[in-house]
DNA sequence: TTATTAATCCGAAACGTTTCGGATCGCTTT
DNA sequence: AAAGCGATCCGAAACGTTTCGGATTAATAA
């Protein structure tokens, strides 16, 4: 393994010009970081990790922490974020390291982390709106950056998607077309996302002049399809007024509803509306449901690379007040929303 | 953060003393070695891993390298994979780190990773007879742990189930009760377990004095639903005689049978058996088949630990010969296949 | 008594970087 | 001519460990 010292053996120059010249300081002349370069490529030198963090206080090694029960959601949907996560750390340079810990022990397993002190930075997946891994990290003033805004007042960068308005864009499609009777299936009541969602959903109600109907909202901890289908078919079943129209978290919920519909005899859209949000995961296409599915689009691949960037330039330094990044949703009608007919 | 100095001062002991004392050398006295550990708690000591790095060249990192486009199996697979192999690293103290990498870039990911010098081992999963991801490692002296039995003569650890045997399980269990048209349907042919269960499926009909047939094998880079699906129509729909039994080389192949099966009118087990491998993935549960799904039987979660066993062992240094083991798979037989009523 | 040994301990160097605080030199201003 | 300045370079210390090669002491063997 070739170290700065060879390049400054070879080239008789010192090694701190050496250093200084392979790290862009301008204190070098442009002719000797040319010769410096060269005799870096030539020697094949890299860096050694080890010892620069001994010295800087990086490591060049981010860390995510997942709970064993897997959370909300599903082994599929973890691995397409962490597959694009450890792409774009690896464009900064940064090596992403996984931690699975039983969910009671979360905490405990972030403490110990931190005072290894072995990582760069965390990201957190889902944080709700009082959580205390994030308070910790914040407390202890370890780097994170969040997806999905977090209540609490803490200094951290965040990237989310328009979840208030991808659902007002949702509900007043379907009221334009004369739904009345609109439920909503969505996940985990305490989570910011559900949060601002209902919000916006009770709200396009108030503005339709719609009454709410608590049966009409269904929460669960996972938004699986045994989600949708259960509850949908509860609420078809329920005796009162069915539903006509059905907006659902995620496209795995919409798939549950689609084969309860069938169950119950029901056509969409003919009979019944439905709209999802879309994380456009390759299991679960909208385009390929029959009919195809009308949904708010938000690839979950495309949050990778904001988290990543906003979770460096916190890393590097920079106020934590220019680090929020909204992305805005897309809205798609397909074959799954028809106007009611009456 | 305590160093190894604020030890050293507050008890009046040096430096060396106390690094030895807590790396457990037999040169340092019971007693003061109690003092010792005492500090370190009350201080709160704990090592910092790059300092350590810098002078043993251990880095406390072990990491694996996938393909972006998930090879032969799945990202929920996959997640289960990872997840178990973070959670048996961390028991010994070691960083799991996830690359993800361009398929037609994985030797390059290799080679980068290995230049940096800053793993201290790899897993590889599903290695091929001829492998250059191993052959590279290998040559560099790098330590890593092979899911699959490889036909290069490296000297590297190995775990694997007994795909033989499994399979010839299977197939004699398919024999006793009369079945004489068997299929098999499987992974991409140039795969270690395929080769061996390959082997094993045309040593179970010879000595059932079956002629092979080749129409009724069926080789597919993805073992997926789709797979079972399209492949099991086919043999049913050729012309020629109908197998009546299945073996399959894992349960999502088995769900498209059923399925296939469902749609040309073919009922289980009376019509057609079916018989699978099992990896235990919870998202597709041979009990909750219907009918109950006849299985050899490993899950996948038990590989996590041998293989991160493997590796540290060969990490640590251990003769390698020393370094393999075969798990055997159980065989459970359940609902779906029943004798042949001719 | 002296030499040997075992049990404990320690100083100093080394690992490969980064960085602090100058040093040198030629040019421009005063 | 002196002072100031910018461009370019460098020595040495520091980061927190491990480890090599002894040193010290007391007990044991000769």
């Amino acid at each position: 393994m070739t170290t700065l010292k060879d390049i400054s053996r070879k080239l008789s120059i010192s090694v701190t010009t050496v250093s200084r010249a392979l790290n862009g300081y301008s204190d070098v002349n442009e002719e000797t970081r040319k010769r410096i370069h060269q005799a870096a490529v030539e020697l094949n030198y890299r860096p050694n990790q080890f010892a620069r963090k001994l010295v800087t206080g990086r490591s060049g090694l981010a860390a995510m922490v997942l709970p064993d029960d897997f959370g909300i959601t599903t082994r599929a949907i973890w691995f397409e974020i962490l597959a694009g996560l450890s792409v774009e750390f690896a464009k900064h340079d940064i090596d992403f390291v996984l931690k699975v810990s039983p969910t009671d022990q979360i905490v405990n397993t972030y403490q110990r982390l931190i005072e290894r002190n072995a990582m760069d930075g965390f990201v957190i997946i889902a944080a709700l709106p009082k959580d205390e891994r994030v308070s910790l990290l914040a407390r202890n003033d370890v780097p994170l950056v969040l997806h999905g805004r977090s209540e609490q007042v803490v200094e951290c960068p965040v990237f989310d998607i328009n979840n208030y308005e991808l659902m007002l864009q949702s509900m007043q499609h379907l009221l334009e077309i004369g739904h009345k009777r609109i439920a909503f299936i969505g996940g985990p009541a305490n989570h910011g996302f559900m949060i601002d969602r209902t919000r916006a959903y009770r709200s396009a109600l108030a503005s339709g002049g719609i009454p709410f109907n608590p049966d009409y909202i269904a929460c669960g901890e996972r938004m699986t399809e045994e989600l949708g289908m259960v509850n949908s078919i509860r609420m078809c079943r329920s005796g009162g007024e069915e539903p006509t129209a059905f907006v659902c978290a995620n496209t795995m919920i919409a798939k549950g509803i689609y084969s309860a519909m069938q169950v119950l005899g029901r056509n969409i859209p003919e009979d019944v509306s439905v709209v999802a949000h879309d994380d456009a995961l390759p299991e679960y296409r909208a385009v390929d449901f029959r009919p195809a599915l009308t949904v708010t689009r938000a690839p979950l691949r495309d949050s990778s690379r904001p988290l990543v960037d906003l979770l460096v330039r916190r890393i590097r330094g920079e106020a934590v007040e220019s680090l929020t990044e909204i992305q805005k949703a897309e809205f798609i009608v397909r074959n799954s929303t028809s106007a009611l007919n009456q």
